[in-house]
This record gives C-alpha cells, structure tokens and sequence, in this order.
DNA sequence: CATGAATGAGAATTCATTCAT
DNA sequence: GATGAATGAATTCTCATTCAT
C-alpha cells in the first residue's frame, strides 16, 4: 500500500548493535520485504500485474530469491490477504475496543474499516481481487469474519441487545452487513478525491446506522417483518 | 453461462432457406457466437483463462477472425457485462413487473435476482470478475444501476412510500444495497449445493426485507437515527 | 546427423510451380525443419543440452513456433527415435533384402546396421540417450526390434535353419543380440577416426559371425567359420 | 541404492567416544556421506534430477560444504561409476574366485553381474546414465573392463582353454560380451517383478553359456551344453 | 471476410555456484 | 570448515496479435 518496502535487508536495521542480524534476522527481513513488495505492487496494479520480476526488483532482491521464501507466486498471493487482512482488523479493532459493545460499536468498527480504506489505498484491491486470485485465501478470511460476527451477534442476542434470529438468518444478514460494508469500501475507493471519499464515508455512516440500528435492535416495532 | 453458442454461423443454418444470409446477417452471427463463446468460457473458466483461442474454438472460427469482430481481447471482455447484465435485468424485471410499485417490489427483485445467480452459474463470476478484467465496463454498469435506483427512489420519495433522504445519502444507501445484494449471491455461489442455496436465498430474502422495510418505510420511528 | 535441415519451408520447394505451397504442405515442412533440427542438436549435443530455443534457431523458426507443432519438449523428443529408427531400419532392410534369408542374412543386417552407425554419427546418440530421455519412445522401439527378431527367429526355427529354444530363451538371445549390436557400435562410435572405425566393423562382423552362427545353427560344424 | 547414507559425519556420532575424529576422519567421513548420497538420489532419479541440493540435503549437510569435497556437480558424477563399479566387481570377483579359471568361470562371473544388478536396483542406472553424464569415467571405465579382459583372455589363449584370435578381435569380442551383459541387465531391470527377473536371468545365463562356450572353446564339442 | 501459421515478448521457475557470516 | 541466503543465467512454455494466403 502506502508503505515503502524497504528495499533491502541490511539497510533496515538502523544502527546494527554489533552488526548483529542473525542470519535468520536478515532472512525473516527479506521475506517482509517481499511481502511487502508484494502489497505494494498488488496494491498499484493487481495480481494479474504483479509478477514475480516486479515483485522481486521492489523488493530489491534477485528473482531467484523470491523462491527461497515462497513456494511460488501462488504461496505470496495466499499470504496477502491474511497480512493485510490482519493490519485492517487490528486498526479496526484499536479503535472499537474504545467504545461499549452494543450496536454502536458495530457503527464504530465500519466507521474504522472505510477509515482503513481511506488511508490504505491498496487494501481495497487485495481484498476484493483475491476472490479471484487467491480463493482459497479469501475463503478463509471469509470464515474468519464471519465466525468472528457470529459470535459477536450470539453474545448480543443472549444480552438481548439484538433481536433474536436463527442461525441461517444470522449468517445471511452476516453476509449481508460485509456487503454493505465492501461496497461502501467500493464507493470510496473509487470516489475521485479525498474530500468526496471523507462525505461518502460520513453519509455511509450513516446510513449504516439506520439499517442497522432498527433491523438489529431488539426493540422497536419492525418485529411485524421479521416475524410476518 | 449454460447457452450452447452457435457453433458457427456458416455451419448453423443447416440447408439455408435460400442460401441468403446476406452478408451483414452472417457477419452478426458471427459476432453472436464469439459473444456467447466469450460468456461460456469466462463463466466456466473466469477472464483470466479465457484466451482469445478458446473463445475462437468455441465459437466455431478460426483466432483470427476473432478479430475481425473485436479490437482485441479487452473489447469482448468489456462488451460482456453489459450483454450479460442486460439479460439478468430483463429476468429480474420480468418478474417485478407483475408486483405494484413500492417496496415489495424491491424485494421481489431481489429474490429474481438471487434466482438469477442460483440458474446462471456463471453470471456470479462475470458480474464479480469484471470488476478486475473490465473495469471501464464495470463501472458503466454500476453507474447504470445506481441511475436505475435513484429513478426509483426519486420516485418513491415523492410519492411518500420512502423516507426522504438527501441525494448523498440515497447513493450510499443504493450502494449498500448493492452491496447486500453482491454477498448474499456470493454466498449462494460457494453454497456446496442446490437445496443449501434454495434455504439461503430464502433466508436472505427475509433478512433482507428486514433491513430494506424499516430503513426505507416513511413511517416508524427510525426517523432519529437519520436525521440525527 | 549429417543432414542439414532446411533452414526456411520457402526455401525447400525448388521451383514451386504457382507458388503452390498449401498452407497444409507449409506446415508439413516446418514440422520436418523442426524434427530434423531437433534430430541435429541431439545428434551434436545429446538430449539435455538440446532446448527448444536452439532447436527452433536452427529450424529457422520462432521459438514460439516450436509449440505449434508439439505438445512441448518431450513430444519431440518421443517422436526422434521413431523418426531415425525407422531411416535405420529401412536402411538395414535395403541391403538385407538381397541376401537369401537365413544366418547369414542376420550377419548382413549386423553390418549393415554398423554402417548405418558410421555414416550417421548421431545415430547412435540419439539411440542410447532415448533410454534416459525418451524412455516411452525406447521401449516401443525395443519392444518392436524384439517382435521382429521373434518372428524372424520363430521362422527359423520353423524351417530347421536355427535349433529350437523355448520363447523365454529366444527372448534372452534376442536382448543378448541387441547388445552385441549396440556395443559393437559403441566401440566404433569413440573410435578415433574412420579407418579404425572401419576396421572394427570388420573384425565385429567376424566375431559376431562366429557368436551367431555357432549358436544359431542347427547343425554343428560352423568352425570353419571361426577357424577361417 | 539400498545403503542409507550417513545423514552426516557429527550427527553420526552419538556421543562419540573420544570426540576424537580428527578433522581429517570427519572430512572422509562427510565425503562418504556426500557420495553415498550422490548414489543414492541418481540411483533413485537419474543423473539429471540429482541436483546438489539434493545430494546435500540426504547427506545431511548444508549446501555450500558440498563443494568444499567436490569441484563441482560433474566432479562428483565423475566419481559415482568408479565408486560403484568398484563394489560391484568386489562382488561379482567374490563369487568367481570360487571357481576355477576357465570358461565357466566367466559365466559365473556373468550370473554374479546379473544377480548384481538384481539386488542392486540403482547400479544399473548409474552405469547406463554414466556413458551420457559422466563420460570420462564411463570412458576410463570401459578400458578398465576391457582391459581386465584383455588379460583374461590372454591368459586364457596362452593355456590353451580359448581359442586363438588377434587383439582386434579380441577387443571387439570383449565389447560384445559387455554388451550381453549390459543388454541382459537391461532385460531384467524392466521386468515387472522379481519372478520374472530371476527366470531372465536364468535363461540369460543359459543361452550366455551357449555363445560363449563355442565361440570361446579351442575345442569342438560344446554341443552337449546347447543340447542338453 | 476467413484462415491459421508464425511471431516474439514475457512469465514462472530451477539450480549450480558463490560468499559473507 | 560449515552454513545457507543470495544470485542470475537459462529454460520451458503461453498467448495476444499479425498477415500472407
């Protein structure tokens, strides 16, 4: 994304102790730097551009040694979701763990993620291209963020913060909220420049709170729909 | 998808009435059968395995007539969403015809949708692939859509069936929308099997009736919430 | 082997007599450019050094080209046993045609096959290399040579030129005879320069006369044969 | 082959007794190690798969100390057919020392070779894929045996047990039967069970007998043997 | 227009060898 | 001596595109 791939392993270590890398410091380093090169270069111009050559020259290293570290390309693309994917939810969960649970907070977490969109221009094209490129990657983020909701709606409905749904509801409106979310994450991606991508996010907001508060929230009188 | 694209246009008219396919027709045959070939190919294999040799193959014609009819390889890619998405809308629309304006409407386009992903395996991977492989198209078609849901929505606010929200936030909210409608047929994709997507498209159906009543419907008290 | 292969398929046509070169008979000589390069490299450099870029070069042709004509590296590679074993077998048979079958037959063909092996230097790369390289190829090749030997010995035994032995024998003689073959030739392939080669041959025939034609005869005073 | 080699000289040690290797013992021992291992991985996939790393990894050193033992790849190819060859005339002289000199001592040596090869899977690889990939010692090699035979034969002719011939074809006889036994080997190394190759090489050994005792015999009447 | 052979610019990947630690 | 990361040349194979027929 933004990041600059250091562009090689021994000009990374500021002052060397005693010149020490370990061997398997300066390796783990290179590996990082071919992760992040990959990022990057995903990130500017897809995984159908990303070759191991570019890859490798960002990353400052000879293309054999891409191999020393991944299988094959393939084995990269599989770690670029889950690398980027595990920066977006720290970021996110940073600032959720500010606010009460509660449905505010999950206003305050796709507040966070079009934030984190905002600011990491690459991410939304490694998230969206790897259903392409990396399936079984993003099969697994799926998973992940999906158990991840359920548990969080299990725990509200049991507190009785949240109407109760069963499971196949559940997963459905699950599935339904990442949408929302990723073609939020569309919309700003593509908005032309910054001031018009800060008013998407505020207004997706939003609206994101009025769809949410009232089909979530316990009270109220939409139960005549979900229970027609 | 699952049509079977014509062969060839020479080979397809078996004893031609009166041997007339005047030029022009032929020629638009021809065209026809690339297309269908391209759908076929991209729906079973996705863009990124759908050379211009398997498409020519497919459709009956040798590789270099695939150029007589197209630029290049990008400008049959780019003329796919379109030619496909045109289809899903007419299904879609077909059915919500026969549904009084208003939000049931909505929903009905929704479930004809999902019905649409659940019969035509390979629209999924059209719709979402394009994103990639032929943003240009990708984005006319999103620009599309949103102009068809603004009318709408223009619509109903006038007519008071919908809440009245300021065009920033009805583009969002379509975006959302949208976005909903993507990752519940996403989910249907990857479901391992046909009752198992019958029963999700179902549940989604209702989730999603959940969520699109109380945050369209003028009444109830979500008023706070957007207004806020 | 020595035959240098037609640089360019325009060149090969001597007087084309309308410029007729069906495109069919174009591609027909491409192939042979490209067997016969791939038979000259491996001829000049044996198996693993010929790649596919020095065997398209000196086909006159693009790399690219090459796939044109075979599934990849291997496919040329299976066929250039066949290819040369058959120009030797025909070459073996010419000769062996005007001798009256019967020992002495079978003591032409040894000689004939040592000249085949002298006047084609590359002959006898290609054949023992294909047991590594072509192994698929190799073993159709001996499974045909020891059919042909089966036939010819079952005859012969037939006729009461050869003593009787059981097929299990009959094999292990054939494989035995094979050897003395590809040994023979071996032994002249590294000789020196041709008039040690030529001498060998001679001197192979003899002691292979006397190895055949005691053991074969059905009869017993062959020692005139060896004792000569 | 079957050896397992010594994953490597330290780790081989337990505790050893004295810690006592002297730099010079533990150096021949990892040189062991290499070879046997360099045996091993050709006898398992060729020569051409054997790359250093390989090699390396089943001695269980690292890369680089490969080539503190050896110039490089090739050098140790070129030590692999010495190495083994050695061990199998070991075996096959074993065997014939127990049988007085003569013609039927060569037989023995014969069946020796065959049941050689037989228990030793990999030996037959290495000394075919030697003529290709380490000529020189295929070279030196082949003048060793032949030499050794040389001496035999001569030997033999000066006692009377063999027939009177001419260095020249002495040489060429010599080749010859090199070549029944590399063809005889053959025959058995692509049998499809161990049946089957001891009934090979049963038969081998019988109709062996038969060209040799006649060609080879200063007498007549070796008949008895081919008839009985 | 149709044809399909030819093209050649890459892309991924391998591996012998080197050398700093 | 041992280590193993780094190197980069070499190789196979693909495929969009062109163009002579």
């Amino acid at each position: 994304m933004n990041r600059v791939p250091d562009p090689a392993p021994s000009a990374a270590a500021g002052k060397p102790r005693r010149k020490r890398l370990s061997r398997e410091e300066k390796a783990r380093l290179t590996r990082g730097s071919l992760l992040n090169a990959g990022c990057a270069v995903v990130a500017a111009e897809g995984y159908a551009a990303a070759s191991v050559a570019k890859i490798a020259d960002m990353a400052g290293v000879a293309h054999g040694t891409f191999y020393n570290y991944f299988e094959d390309r393939q084995a990269l693309f599989d770690e670029l979701l889950p690398y980027e994917g595990l920066r977006m939810r720290e970021s996110v969960e940073k600032v959720a763990r500010n606010v009460p649970s509660g449905i505010e907070r999950e206003i305050v977490r796709f507040e966070a993620f079009l934030n984190y969109v905002i600011e990491n221009d690459g991410f939304y094209r490694i998230l969206y291209e790897s259903e392409i490129f990396a399936p079984k990657a993003h099969e697994a983020h799926m998973a992940n963020i999906v158990q991840g909701y359920q548990r969080t709606f299990r725990r509200a409905m049991q507190k009785g913060w949240m109407r109760h749904l069963d499971p196949q509801h559940v997963e459905c409106l699950i599935y339904q909220f990442l949408g929302i979310r990723a073609y939020s994450a569309m919309q700003i991606h593509y908005a032309p420049d910054m001031p018009t991508r800060l008013a998407i996010r505020d207004a997706a907001v939003e609206t994101y709170r009025l769809l949410t508060s009232v089909s979530l929230e316990a009270a109220s009188e939409a139960r005549k729909v979900a229970d027609g």
